[in-house]
DNA sequence: TTTGACGTCCAAATCGATTTGGATTACCGA
DNA sequence: TCGGTAATCCAAATCGATTTGGACGTCAAA
């Protein structure tokens, strides 16, 4: 009903009219300026279904959020989505959204807007080290780009941030400000970003310290906190813990206070990705930040790029992150050293 | 290539494979059983636009997120679309999720969904007073159900909280605490959730107690906590504060913990949206509990009855909030009743 | 005058599903 | 044998934009 309604008005071709618009250069001037006008009084949109049928794409990205108890306030999710939104808006391209609960159904949704070509292509975050999503996506060669590595041998487009470094650095802070048992509480190995940062702390400590491994929510903090002190010999309780992310460490915070221990004071404590919370625990967290965003944008770039038929070959890409000074850490109880060391 | 490629495949019609697969019952079970085997076997799937193309659909909702500095990090919305997710995929509708700075910006996202037919219908969130998109909408008689009320003259569909009820019971508990003054640090009342919760606050106190109104994030609910104990005069400092999120309450907390104060114990606190990290704040944030979720997916309900052609009309439904009691109110300092009181 | 070369324009096909308005066949009762 | 009725099936139109493969005139060069 509307190109050609334009044309009617016109008395010209739809083809004409359409070809005016797209800015072809077989058309008059004075034949298109009168199309622009007529389209401009009729306020014309395209439409999409028309045109999605005949150019055979979506022209919209897919996200996966993971949904389900102790998932949904993930916060990542937000800041990656508020990041994605103006990226596509430049292009053209709807952001379509949908919701799984991690595990089979994850899949399923993959599967769902990959086999309805619901989308042109995919951001997926929060990798894991075997990752069926990604070799379902390889094996059909669907575009899609990751935040995040993961252990698949075929080469695919990805933008990490090093978990890994940050964590040796975080490690090595505390290792530096004189502490020799650092626990990690990190998040399930089966995440990749958790796979790098226990291997960062490794690294630093060369032989492991306490380690809990848990999904990353503050009550699993809370308790793996609880657990640290509670199982772990008094003389060896650890005096740092470095959190894989700052809802964990807001647990553990927590648990400490809780055993009347003060996180900086008592215990030295780290977390991860810089919440804006971070500023109001209390002692305010030393954390390590990442700038999701300019990954977030990045990650469209590329998938663009992936979609026009760009090979995935080069498109890796590992960002650092920076750690975030601030009063959750410092030297063990009872040593002499200056808080708040910049590190 | 798709209806067809069946029909070919079975030398029959492509209308009558369109009907096997559509359940009219004008086609004989025995050929009925060929196309669906024959579908099957091909993983056949309609083209989406296709369909929206003929049936003048988008098959899509919206929502509309709010981004930007300071907002982005809102678990609210993140609680919301899971919600909506699920609700969506059983009526196999997208949801279709755009980006935009609160303000003149966010208009312009409206008003693309809906010119550009990009969906259906439209979720809306955070309404406020005077809420330009809800006059849009409805000018476009374009269906929407909103989260929250506003003062529209014109009925629309919302599903609320009844924030005003709520805060009015926790500014009782704290009356009945024996507390006198006070506070409410609250959301900028242009927000409607926020008139509300002022009204209520207001309904129990009678004459109104110290004010202050923010756009509500932890930093400004810091900020404000430091301006009432440094602007009022210390014999009237408030002895309880009620905020109008949790994600003031935490910056107030942190005011206060800087202060040298302690909730629950100096001043009574009370939060409101019980995020999961009110648990793990120290003390635990006494607050108040919203169904989200289920208004979420009552949401949908009554937006694809609007989209069905239902009116407006009848579709306003209001529900209780509930207090959840942890530790961070009780009595005034120098009071002996007894703590936690069960509200 | 004829031949090309442009400059403009357009009819028709195409994308794939849906729907309208019959067409065809078999079978029944009169 | 003929009209009527189900039971099945289908050709063609439709949704709106895009694209292919020309058509038609005009004008300059030959």
């Amino acid at each position: 009903m509307s190109l050609a309604r334009i044309a009617r008005a016109l008395g010209i071709s739809v083809t004409t009219v359409s070809r005016a618009l797209a800015g072809y250069d077989d058309v008059a001037p004075a034949t298109r300026a009168l199309v622009i006008a007529e389209a401009d009084r009729i306020a014309y949109r395209p439409n999409e279904a028309a045109r999605r049928l005949r150019r055979g794409r979506a022209e919209a990205i897919g996200v996966v959020l993971p949904s389900g108890p102790g998932q949904f306030d993930d916060p990542f999710f937000l800041r990656m989505l508020s990041a994605i939104g103006p990226a596509l808006e430049a292009e053209k391209l709807d952001l379509l959204v949908t919701t799984a609960r991690p595990g089979a159904d994850a899949l399923r949704a993959y599967r769902h807007l990959v086999e309805n070509r619901k989308v042109d292509g995919i951001i997926l975050a929060r990798t894991r080290r075997q990752d069926e999503r990604i070799s379902y996506l390889l094996d059909r060669d669907f575009p899609f780009v990751a935040h995040g590595r993961s252990l698949e041998s075929r080469p695919f487009a990805y933008v990490d941030i090093d978990g890994e470094a940050a964590c040796r650095a975080a490690t090595e802070r505390l290792l530096s400000f004189g502490h020799t048992r650092i626990a990690l509480i990190n998040a399930l190995p089966l995440y990749m970003f958790a796979h790098h940062r226990k291997a960062g702390w490794l690294a630093a400590l060369g032989t492991p310290g306490p380690l809990r491994e848990v999904e990353p929510t503050e009550e699993n903090g809370f308790r793996a906190m609880q657990d640290l002190l509670a199982t772990e010999h008094p003389h060896e309780r650890p005096t740092a813990v470095l959190c894989a992310t700052d809802r964990i460490a807001v647990g553990a915070m927590h648990a400490l206070a809780h055993a009347g221990l003060r996180a900086g004071r008592d215990v030295a404590l780290i977390g991860y990705d810089d919440l804006p919370l971070a500023t109001y625990t209390d002692p305010p967290l030393t954390t390590i930040a990442q700038p999701i965003e300019r990954a977030a944008r990045r990650m469209v770039e590329m998938l663009l790029a992936r979609i026009g038929g760009a090979p995935a070959e080069g498109m890796q890409e590992i960002w650092p992150a920076r750690l975030i000074a601030r009063q959750s850490d410092g030297p063990p109880a009872g040593t002499d050293t200056p808080r708040n060391h910049q590190g």
